[in-house]
DNA sequence: GATGAATGAGGGTTCATTCAT
DNA sequence: AATGAATGAACCCTCATTCAT
């Protein structure tokens, strides 16, 4: 009867739907499109009937949103637990950057997040719509990094003269381009590689306080 | 007989081919999943039969493909002109922030150019290939920005001390950076405008020359 | 899951299947080209949906060579039953022509089949394809009349001096001849009643031990 | 505003039209399905427009038709030719062997026509139609084959207590065969060569007044 | 609760035919 | 007379969703 919404706990959900939520997240890293995947294929690769979807889910988007709002939660507290165990800034930055290197399913994981994040469908509306809610507000890139500056700030390594709101955005958006530009630079012949240093700097000096350029 | 490759100019093309340009094109402005748009919409729209889609083309990839390409160069030409016209580096930048601005559905069009390019489908192979020919070499945001860096460089406002190809990306990711604050702000109470500023301030101090503006 | 291949008993295929190969039989015997046949029709005129027709084939081709398979196998079985039923070679020579007779639609049909398997279009292959396995080996005309001829030889009553490869040409070809005849008397103004018993007496002449009969 | 009836004299048969017919037959040579040729490929390979064919024609159909009819009539008078020109009997079934064994495209042709006179689809109709005209009458098998027997009859060769219908068809049926088993020997493994001679025989024997076994 | 057989709307694509030029 | 751009009906096939078991 009462279907699953995504603000479920992980330890509330069936094992069925964890199951079907470990497939689209396989798929994806695999590199499936959101749009290739398609209800048989969830259902077959969890092992469960076909049927089973629909007896926890309306229909074929909530699951995939569903999907998404989990591996954001489990992917934000996992980096948050591993931020918070660096020590000092740069160390962070380095942390961020490397996980972006990791040749995993990751990388496919991470930018379809921010294509639907900053997507215009009705399939982002809907994740977006499940995103706002106080249940999910902690797991918000606004909140992790937002963490993460206020800590630096209170140490004294980050500037305080900018909203920390603009300072999240800084660093999130140079990530997300520095992964942009390592899965097109075999296309585009960019030299991710050699932009890192630029990157990893241009981060420092704009944020903290000491520009050690 | 000959189908369209994408590497027409607009006054080689059929009316019927830019009319499904245009239908693709508002599709997408309109919020449309990219694997949401059938032919029949692009050519229901367009007003022509469903068959002349495939006069012209070969698949319906290939329409929406050229479609992109054909807006991308347009794009790419009007912001060049535009840019080449400006007086200075930070006209330069208030015209991109003015552009961005815009409550046009050009913002979703943008942002969609940017996820197929950053896509791993056989789509976003599509076009990318399309991307990567010397006749639209010139279209590429790496050219265009950076004939701007360095006309910028030769009159002595911005540094030489960085490689062109990183102070693209600099500009690139604020850019995307205040973008991807517009179009989420609604969902996630960002404050856009407020941090308009700061993005512009942020740009300036890392490119050009009189760090301490 | 798994598909049809044709190579099931009658016993094990679902109703809906064998629906589905009486309707692909109904339409070649109302003389429907095999190619003007459709999945619509098909599936229309079995009752069933559409999609149905795609749980149990991969594509059209299939669903069609399947049926033919099927009714192939149908009909040699019941044909060897009534072979094995006669007293001499006579009186099964007598059987054979009165099936060709028949006014069902059987004649058409199995005209087909002869089309079908002496085409060289891809769809022949696949049905020459399914009939090479040693599942349907038994069920080839070569082992049916082979049979029966082997059975005369061990009589007495058919020549032993000719290769039975030879002696089931030799059948079927003028069996050919008096189904040719049927089938086009209408057009060509040809008397098959009157040319039966000149076709009778030529099998005994060449096949059997007696020659002046 | 006349249309081609397939009736025409070489002679009258405008250019194009022509072309169209050779265009048929030479992709019927290579193998292709009937069912499979379009206008398209027919007025490209004519290389005419596509419209100009329904100058001629009022549809696919009748474009085929007439150019099998067409065909029919230049090979059945070359064969004609070919065969008076023969010394006795066994030299005439020599040659056509020799022909059904050239491997040239008209295999393919000669199956082709066989399956279309012997079918009974709409468009084998239409085909039979047309043949049934006196112009066409001595063009049929019936009238070139039966003018071969009566003349062997005349020079006492062939028997006479046997129809002459029925003779022909006699012939025309093993030799349909024979290329049936060419065709079919790759994948029925039959040894079309080594019966080559058990049927030159059984012609002879079936036919001609002396028996030479 | 769980299933998967069944459905049919809708997808991409082809092609016979028309008609303005 | 000749063309080929344009059409749309009909093709094969997929897949989200339902429902009897």
């Amino acid at each position: 009867m009462g279907k699953i919404t995504g603000m479920e706990r992980k330890e509330e959900l069936p094992p069925k739907v964890l199951q079907m939520y470990r497939a689209v997240m396989e798929l994806i890293a695999e590199g499936e499109d959101l749009s290739a995947i398609s209800v048989s294929t969830i259902t077959g690769r969890a092992g469960i009937g076909k049927g089973t979807a629909y007896d926890y889910f309306d229909t074929k988007e909530e699951i995939m949103a569903c999907a998404l709002i989990f591996y954001m939660t489990e992917f934000s507290q996992s980096i948050r637990t591993k931020l918070f165990a660096c020590e000092g800034f740069e160390e962070q930055i380095n942390l961020l950057l490397d996980k972006l290197e990791e040749k995993s399913g990751k990388q496919h994981c991470f930018l379809r997040f921010v294509h639907v994040l900053t997507g215009n469908s009705e399939f982002s509306d809907l994740v977006r719509q499940k995103m706002v809610c106080p249940a999910f507000e902690q797991n918000l890139p606004l909140s992790v990094f937002g963490e993460v500056i206020e800590q630096g700030q209170r140490n004294g390594e980050i500037r305080r003269d900018l909203p920390t709101e603009y300072l999240v955005y800084a660093v999130v958006t140079r990530l997300s381009t520095y992964l942009a530009s390592i899965v097109t630079e075999e296309c585009f012949h960019v030299d991710s590689k050699g932009l890192r240093p630029y990157i990893f700097r241009g981060i420092l000096e704009e944020l903290t306080v000491q520009k050690k350029l």
